[in-house]
DNA sequence: CTCAGTTTGTTCCCACGTTCACAAACTCTT
DNA sequence: AAGAGTTTGTGAACGTGGGAACAAACTGAG
């Protein structure tokens, strides 16, 4: 029922919108209009109206969404209604953070191994998981069917684990290590950088204190 | 030098641009083409190029640009010439991975403070500073001329720690707690979601075993 | 049934971002 | 000094995304 790609920019909204809704529905509240849903989002009612329309139409003209529907037409077309088991390699500081993070287990994501190359930490218990050795990767890869990889580790390391997934059958990376991964077409990597969000911030705030006080950027 | 202002796009590749120079110099390398920096920042040279010339003419014509040159111009741009303070609030895992992140420290961010609401953590050291009280945020902020807040606390309570900053004074705010904050005109808020990251590529991941091999998206 | 009120889905238009292609400007050889 | 070779900076074409505005479709009252 949805033959047509959906905009980027779109997808990118989606898992906010389908916080949202999980937020009204913690409230109890069973239907909303597009005017509150946007505002629950932090967007223009618009905008959410025409991101809705890329996955077909599942409201109700005059009355607005059904909570409970949308949010299950959402969680379908990103994909989490099915199981996607994950692996996370590099349990240092950040690689434990993301294994007790909550909103992975919450949202269709199984954790199912724990990677590291420093062998001394093997065993320890992280998250309820023992850490494994990172030369299991592909073995672990292929039994549970991991499509998706987490890479945690320091920037010098980073590259040479990618490679490894990749050649293990992974195609979907979530980069933490401060480092631009090359990897072969048809494997998609996204960069999550913490050093450059506060640059960002950094630029406007200085933007703010040194022109004249024409306005910060939205909120 | 440079009075127009420069698209937010090309703000948000300057850290990378960033990144690419500082592991050249690394590599002893002194001068390179747009075409290199490209490559290694993982973007298109003429998006590169362009990007630049937003700053300035940095680059010689026929030669290319000088990387440390070029990377002082850069850091110039985005405000890293100059010391910024950042308190961090919620110092559970990812607080924790945060206060540890050399990356911060070595672009001119100095994490002064680590404050958490549970008071019985108040004096655990960590990252070579001793975690205080979320009460002493207003006076922390005056002191040390705070510009940017961390939020790395659960989602309950992180609109509360919004406030509370926005109040002291804070006017950007790089926020990890999976809660979409309001905050009023003039104040930066940047939202880095793990969880969403994830769902976006499950996105893509579930195109890719679905449909026909159109293709997967760039590497 | 009809009409007023509400809210979605969509169309149209504009702004922004990306890419191509090329002139301008530099180096180096002869 | 002149010309061949390189590489930057930019103008122009193209595509994507955002927002206003409106028609289509529903509800409910009389």
């Amino acid at each position: 029922m949805s033959p047509t790609r959906i905009p980027e920019a779109t997808v990118a909204r989606l898992p906010v919108y389908l916080r949202a809704l999980n937020s009204l529905l913690d409230s109890d509240v069973r239907s909303c209009s597009s005017e509150e849903l946007a505002t629950a989002a932090g967007v223009n009612s618009a905008k959410l109206r025409k991101d809705l329309s890329h996955l077909g139409s599942y409201g109700t003209r005059g009355v607005g969404y059904d909570v409970e529907y949308l949010r299950y037409q959402i969680s379908r077309e990103i994909g989490l209604t099915q199981d996607w088991p994950v692996v996370i390699v590099g349990i240092g500081n950040l690689g434990h953070a993301l294994a007790n993070y909550s909103g992975f287990s919450s949202r269709g994501f199984r954790t199912v191994a724990l990677l590291d190359a420093d062998d001394s930490r093997t065993g320890e218990l992280v998250a309820g998981l023992k850490i494994r050795s990172f030369d299991e990767l592909t073995a672990i890869v292929h039994e549970h069917g991991v499509a998706i990889g987490v890479i945690a580790t320091p920037a010098a390391a980073a590259q040479a684990v990618a490679d490894q997934m990749v050649s293990a059958g992974i195609r979907s990376i979530l980069n933490f290590a401060p480092m631009v991964l090359s990897v072969p077409d048809g494997v998609d990597v996204r960069m999550v950088d913490l050093s450059s969000e506060l640059q960002i911030l950094a630029y406007h705030e200085q933007r703010k204190s040194t022109l004249q006080p024409d306005d910060g950027v939205v909120a």
